[in-house]
DNA sequence: GATAGGCTCTGTAGTAGGTACAGGATCAAG
DNA sequence: CTTGATCCTGTACCTACTACAGAGCCTATC
Protein backbone atom coordinates (compact mmCIF):
# COMPACT_ATOMS: atom_id res chain seq x y z
CA UNK A 1 0.00 0.00 0.00
CA UNK A 2 1.20 3.52 -0.85
CA UNK A 3 0.88 6.09 0.90
CA UNK A 4 -1.40 8.79 -1.06
CA UNK A 5 0.79 11.83 -0.48
CA UNK A 6 4.07 10.02 -1.29
CA UNK A 7 5.80 11.55 -4.60
CA UNK A 8 9.46 10.69 -5.30
CA UNK A 9 10.50 10.35 -1.44
CA UNK A 10 13.93 9.17 -0.64
CA UNK A 11 15.46 7.69 2.54
CA UNK A 12 18.58 8.81 4.18
CA UNK A 13 21.51 6.56 2.71
CA UNK A 14 19.80 7.45 -1.08
CA UNK A 15 19.96 11.18 -0.14
CA UNK A 16 23.70 11.04 0.53
CA UNK A 17 24.09 8.93 -2.27
CA UNK A 18 22.26 11.70 -4.75
CA UNK A 19 24.42 14.90 -3.31
CA UNK A 20 27.33 12.94 -2.14
CA UNK A 21 27.30 14.03 0.74
CA UNK A 22 28.33 11.78 3.64
CA UNK A 23 25.49 9.59 5.74
CA UNK A 24 26.12 10.65 9.22
CA UNK A 25 26.72 14.28 7.97
CA UNK A 26 23.05 14.83 7.41
CA UNK A 27 22.09 13.89 10.50
CA UNK A 28 24.27 16.40 12.04
CA UNK A 29 22.56 19.13 9.97
CA UNK A 30 19.54 18.22 11.50
CA UNK A 31 20.65 18.24 14.98
CA UNK A 32 22.27 21.72 14.26
CA UNK A 33 19.16 22.55 13.01
CA UNK A 34 20.08 23.45 9.01
CA UNK A 35 18.51 20.16 8.15
CA UNK A 36 14.57 20.11 9.20
CA UNK A 37 13.14 17.16 10.89
CA UNK A 38 11.84 15.06 8.14
CA UNK A 39 8.98 12.99 7.98
CA UNK A 40 9.83 9.93 9.03
CA UNK A 41 8.17 6.07 7.96
CA UNK A 42 5.91 3.93 10.65
CA UNK A 43 8.97 1.88 11.64
CA UNK A 44 11.01 5.55 12.09
CA UNK A 45 13.21 5.81 9.24
CA UNK A 46 14.23 9.48 8.11
CA UNK A 47 12.14 9.89 4.37
CA UNK A 48 13.38 13.43 2.53
CA UNK A 49 11.78 14.82 -0.48
CA UNK A 50 12.92 17.04 -3.37
CA UNK A 51 12.54 20.25 -1.48
CA UNK A 52 14.36 18.71 1.43
CA UNK A 53 17.04 17.26 -1.45
CA UNK A 54 17.74 21.04 -2.56
CA UNK A 55 18.36 22.17 0.50
CA UNK A 56 20.82 19.94 1.88
CA UNK A 57 22.55 20.97 -2.04
CA UNK A 58 22.29 24.43 -1.15
CA UNK A 59 23.76 23.63 2.39
CA UNK A 60 26.65 21.79 0.90
CA UNK A 61 27.38 24.22 -1.63
CA UNK A 62 27.69 27.14 1.01
CA UNK A 63 30.37 25.00 2.82
CA UNK A 64 32.21 24.08 -0.38
CA UNK A 65 32.56 27.88 -0.98
CA UNK A 66 33.85 28.14 2.58
CA UNK A 67 31.04 29.84 4.04
CA UNK A 68 30.72 28.95 7.84
CA UNK A 69 27.97 27.13 9.54
CA UNK A 70 27.09 30.36 11.11
CA UNK A 71 27.04 32.73 7.91
CA UNK A 72 25.46 29.63 6.50
CA UNK A 73 22.84 30.09 9.14
CA UNK A 74 22.40 33.84 8.20
CA UNK A 75 22.34 33.01 4.99
CA UNK A 76 19.47 30.12 5.40
CA UNK A 77 17.69 32.86 7.79
CA UNK A 78 17.31 34.69 4.93
CA UNK A 79 16.22 32.25 2.29
CA UNK A 80 13.75 30.94 4.79
CA UNK A 81 12.05 34.40 5.29
CA UNK A 82 9.30 35.67 3.58
CA UNK A 83 10.82 38.93 2.58
CA UNK A 84 14.27 37.51 0.95
CA UNK A 85 16.03 40.86 0.40
CA UNK A 86 18.90 40.50 -1.84
CA UNK A 87 21.20 43.31 -0.20
CA UNK A 88 21.48 41.46 2.95
CA UNK A 89 22.60 38.28 1.11
CA UNK A 90 25.42 40.69 -0.88
CA UNK A 91 26.58 41.63 2.82
CA UNK A 92 26.94 38.41 4.10
CA UNK A 93 28.65 37.61 0.82
CA UNK A 94 31.01 40.40 1.06
CA UNK A 95 31.76 40.26 4.57
CA UNK A 96 33.35 36.18 3.55
CA UNK A 97 34.93 37.26 0.58
CA UNK A 98 36.36 40.02 2.77
CA UNK A 99 37.37 37.22 4.65
CA UNK A 100 38.71 34.75 2.07
CA UNK A 101 40.95 37.42 1.33
CA UNK A 102 42.42 38.24 4.95
CA UNK A 103 43.10 34.78 5.03
CA UNK A 104 45.23 34.44 1.17
CA UNK A 105 46.81 37.63 2.24
CA UNK A 106 47.95 35.75 5.75
CA UNK A 107 49.17 32.69 3.67
CA UNK A 108 50.96 34.71 0.79
CA UNK A 109 53.04 36.39 3.64
CA UNK A 110 53.55 33.02 5.17
CA UNK A 111 54.46 30.97 2.04
CA UNK A 112 57.07 33.90 1.69
CA UNK A 113 58.48 33.43 4.98
CA UNK A 114 59.13 30.16 4.42
CA UNK A 115 60.38 30.49 0.89
CA UNK A 116 62.93 32.77 2.46
CA UNK A 117 63.95 30.68 5.06
CA UNK A 118 64.25 27.32 3.59
CA UNK A 119 66.36 29.05 0.01
CA UNK A 120 69.08 29.53 2.38
CA UNK A 121 69.46 25.95 3.36
CA UNK A 122 72.09 23.66 1.96
CA UNK A 123 70.63 21.00 2.37
CA UNK A 124 73.26 19.20 3.63
CA UNK A 125 73.97 16.42 6.26
CA UNK A 126 74.87 19.40 8.77
CA UNK A 127 74.18 20.14 11.83
CA UNK A 128 73.76 23.84 10.71
CA UNK A 129 70.34 24.35 9.72
CA UNK A 130 69.14 27.91 8.84
CA UNK A 131 65.27 26.54 8.97
CA UNK A 132 66.11 25.61 12.25
CA UNK A 133 67.84 28.41 13.33
CA UNK A 134 65.31 30.87 12.24
CA UNK A 135 62.61 28.76 14.28
CA UNK A 136 64.39 29.42 16.93
CA UNK A 137 64.91 33.06 16.42
CA UNK B 1 66.09 28.99 51.37
CA UNK B 2 67.71 28.91 47.71
CA UNK B 3 68.17 25.95 45.52
CA UNK B 4 72.02 25.03 45.17
CA UNK B 5 71.02 24.36 41.27
CA UNK B 6 68.25 27.28 40.77
CA UNK B 7 69.19 29.68 38.08
CA UNK B 8 66.53 31.90 36.84
CA UNK B 9 64.14 29.71 36.44
CA UNK B 10 60.25 30.92 36.34
CA UNK B 11 56.59 29.54 36.55
CA UNK B 12 54.19 28.72 34.07
CA UNK B 13 52.07 31.88 34.28
CA UNK B 14 55.52 33.79 34.10
CA UNK B 15 56.56 31.38 31.10
CA UNK B 16 53.04 32.55 29.49
CA UNK B 17 53.68 36.10 29.89
CA UNK B 18 57.15 36.11 28.41
CA UNK B 19 56.20 33.50 24.93
CA UNK B 20 52.30 34.71 24.85
CA UNK B 21 51.23 31.69 25.03
CA UNK B 22 48.25 31.30 26.49
CA UNK B 23 48.60 29.40 30.37
CA UNK B 24 46.70 26.48 29.44
CA UNK B 25 48.87 25.54 26.14
CA UNK B 26 51.57 25.10 27.99
CA UNK B 27 50.14 22.64 29.74
CA UNK B 28 48.17 21.00 26.39
CA UNK B 29 52.22 21.37 24.92
CA UNK B 30 53.32 18.87 27.36
CA UNK B 31 50.36 16.76 27.58
CA UNK B 32 50.83 15.64 23.92
CA UNK B 33 54.47 15.57 24.36
CA UNK B 34 55.98 18.08 22.54
CA UNK B 35 56.89 20.16 25.59
CA UNK B 36 58.71 17.97 28.24
CA UNK B 37 57.81 17.53 31.48
CA UNK B 38 59.48 20.34 33.93
CA UNK B 39 60.76 20.11 37.12
CA UNK B 40 58.37 20.25 39.93
CA UNK B 41 58.71 22.18 43.40
CA UNK B 42 58.32 20.38 46.30
CA UNK B 43 53.86 21.92 46.42
CA UNK B 44 53.93 20.60 42.98
CA UNK B 45 54.41 23.90 40.68
CA UNK B 46 56.07 23.34 37.73
CA UNK B 47 59.31 25.26 36.81
CA UNK B 48 60.79 26.19 33.44
CA UNK B 49 64.22 26.88 32.63
CA UNK B 50 65.94 28.88 29.73
CA UNK B 51 66.14 25.81 27.60
CA UNK B 52 62.56 25.14 28.11
CA UNK B 53 61.83 28.54 26.97
CA UNK B 54 63.37 27.81 23.76
CA UNK B 55 61.82 25.20 23.04
CA UNK B 56 58.41 26.89 23.54
CA UNK B 57 58.66 29.66 21.29
CA UNK B 58 60.42 27.37 19.08
CA UNK B 59 57.08 25.44 19.14
CA UNK B 60 54.88 28.57 18.96
CA UNK B 61 56.91 29.88 15.91
CA UNK B 62 56.39 26.81 13.78
CA UNK B 63 52.82 26.57 14.41
CA UNK B 64 52.06 30.67 13.60
CA UNK B 65 54.44 29.49 10.61
CA UNK B 66 51.12 26.58 9.98
CA UNK B 67 52.92 23.85 10.79
CA UNK B 68 50.73 20.83 12.14
CA UNK B 69 51.48 19.60 15.36
CA UNK B 70 52.09 16.23 13.28
CA UNK B 71 54.73 18.52 11.17
CA UNK B 72 56.20 19.99 14.66
CA UNK B 73 56.98 16.78 16.04
CA UNK B 74 58.87 15.64 12.85
CA UNK B 75 60.89 18.64 13.49
CA UNK B 76 61.28 18.64 17.01
CA UNK B 77 62.27 15.22 16.38
CA UNK B 78 64.71 15.92 14.34
CA UNK B 79 65.99 18.83 16.48
CA UNK B 80 65.92 16.20 19.50
CA UNK B 81 68.26 13.94 17.43
CA UNK B 82 72.00 14.33 17.68
CA UNK B 83 72.03 13.71 13.80
CA UNK B 84 70.50 17.21 12.95
CA UNK B 85 70.55 16.72 9.33
CA UNK B 86 69.17 19.97 7.26
CA UNK B 87 67.91 17.75 4.65
CA UNK B 88 65.29 16.41 6.26
CA UNK B 89 64.35 19.94 7.78
CA UNK B 90 64.19 20.85 3.88
CA UNK B 91 62.18 18.43 2.80
CA UNK B 92 59.50 18.77 6.05
CA UNK B 93 59.82 22.71 5.18
CA UNK B 94 58.83 21.77 1.40
CA UNK B 95 56.23 19.80 1.90
CA UNK B 96 54.12 22.26 4.03
CA UNK B 97 55.45 24.85 1.26
CA UNK B 98 53.22 22.59 -1.09
CA UNK B 99 50.37 22.74 1.42
CA UNK B 100 50.24 26.15 1.99
CA UNK B 101 50.04 26.66 -1.98
CA UNK B 102 47.53 24.32 -2.78
CA UNK B 103 45.51 26.08 0.23
CA UNK B 104 46.21 29.59 -1.66
CA UNK B 105 45.26 28.20 -4.86
CA UNK B 106 42.20 27.18 -3.30
CA UNK B 107 40.84 30.25 -1.59
CA UNK B 108 41.79 32.24 -4.40
CA UNK B 109 39.85 30.05 -6.54
CA UNK B 110 37.06 30.21 -4.13
CA UNK B 111 37.21 34.46 -4.02
CA UNK B 112 37.06 34.34 -7.99
CA UNK B 113 33.92 32.50 -7.65
CA UNK B 114 31.60 34.38 -4.76
CA UNK B 115 33.12 37.66 -6.52
CA UNK B 116 31.64 36.15 -9.88
CA UNK B 117 28.67 35.68 -8.13
CA UNK B 118 28.57 38.85 -5.91
CA UNK B 119 29.25 40.90 -8.74
CA UNK B 120 26.13 40.30 -10.41
CA UNK B 121 24.15 40.99 -7.24
CA UNK B 122 21.72 43.96 -7.72
CA UNK B 123 22.01 44.61 -3.98
CA UNK B 124 18.41 45.52 -4.15
CA UNK B 125 14.94 44.45 -1.88
CA UNK B 126 13.65 42.29 -4.57
CA UNK B 127 13.66 38.07 -3.77
CA UNK B 128 15.34 37.77 -6.95
CA UNK B 129 19.12 37.19 -6.03
CA UNK B 130 21.54 35.64 -7.95
CA UNK B 131 23.70 34.71 -4.72
CA UNK B 132 21.30 32.75 -3.39
CA UNK B 133 20.31 31.63 -7.04
CA UNK B 134 24.35 30.18 -7.20
CA UNK B 135 23.93 28.54 -3.98
CA UNK B 136 20.80 26.82 -5.42
CA UNK B 137 22.55 26.11 -8.89
C1' DG C 1 7.96 -18.51 6.57
C1' DA C 2 12.68 -18.46 7.84
C1' DT C 3 16.93 -16.42 7.11
C1' DA C 4 20.67 -13.48 5.22
C1' DG C 5 22.43 -9.13 4.27
C1' DG C 6 21.53 -4.65 3.71
C1' DC C 7 19.73 -0.61 5.39
C1' DT C 8 18.32 2.44 9.29
C1' DC C 9 17.93 3.84 14.07
C1' DT C 10 20.01 5.73 18.56
C1' DG C 11 23.63 7.54 21.47
C1' DT C 12 28.29 8.34 22.12
C1' DA C 13 33.28 9.00 21.22
C1' DG C 14 36.83 10.50 18.35
C1' DT C 15 39.47 14.05 15.28
C1' DA C 16 42.75 19.03 15.64
C1' DG C 17 44.33 22.42 18.48
C1' DG C 18 43.42 24.41 21.74
C1' DT C 19 40.48 27.29 25.61
C1' DA C 20 37.86 27.69 29.81
C1' DC C 21 36.22 26.53 33.74
C1' DA C 22 35.50 24.45 38.93
C1' DG C 23 37.27 23.41 43.21
C1' DG C 24 41.12 23.09 45.86
C1' DA C 25 46.19 24.07 47.40
C1' DT C 26 49.99 27.35 47.85
C1' DC C 27 52.57 31.55 47.87
C1' DA C 28 53.77 36.40 48.89
C1' DA C 29 52.59 40.83 50.79
C1' DG C 30 50.76 43.55 54.39
C1' DC D 1 47.11 35.85 59.93
C1' DT D 2 44.51 37.03 56.25
C1' DT D 3 43.85 38.27 51.49
C1' DG D 4 44.45 37.95 46.74
C1' DA D 5 47.21 36.14 43.14
C1' DT D 6 48.93 32.15 41.31
C1' DC D 7 49.14 27.27 40.83
C1' DC D 8 47.30 22.43 40.68
C1' DT D 9 44.03 18.73 38.68
C1' DG D 10 40.45 16.95 35.81
C1' DT D 11 36.99 17.81 32.75
C1' DA D 12 33.96 20.21 29.47
C1' DC D 13 33.63 23.13 25.50
C1' DC D 14 34.66 24.82 20.69
C1' DT D 15 34.10 23.70 14.93
C1' DA D 16 32.47 20.63 11.63
C1' DC D 17 32.19 16.53 11.13
C1' DT D 18 33.06 11.22 11.08
C1' DA D 19 32.88 6.62 12.97
C1' DC D 20 31.27 3.21 15.62
C1' DA D 21 28.35 -0.23 18.55
C1' DG D 22 24.25 -2.53 19.22
C1' DA D 23 19.74 -2.70 18.02
C1' DG D 24 15.72 -2.85 14.78
C1' DC D 25 13.73 -3.15 10.05
C1' DC D 26 13.21 -4.42 5.07
C1' DT D 27 13.47 -7.29 1.15
C1' DA D 28 14.93 -11.06 -1.65
C1' DT D 29 15.66 -15.80 -1.93
C1' DC D 30 15.00 -20.55 -0.71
Amino acid sequence: MSNHVARRVIKRGELANRTGCNLETIRYYEKIGVMPEPARTQAGHRVYDGDQERRLRFILRARELGFSIEELKGLLNLVDSDHLACGEVYELTQAHIADVREKITDLRRLEKTLSTISAKCARGDTPECPVIDALFA
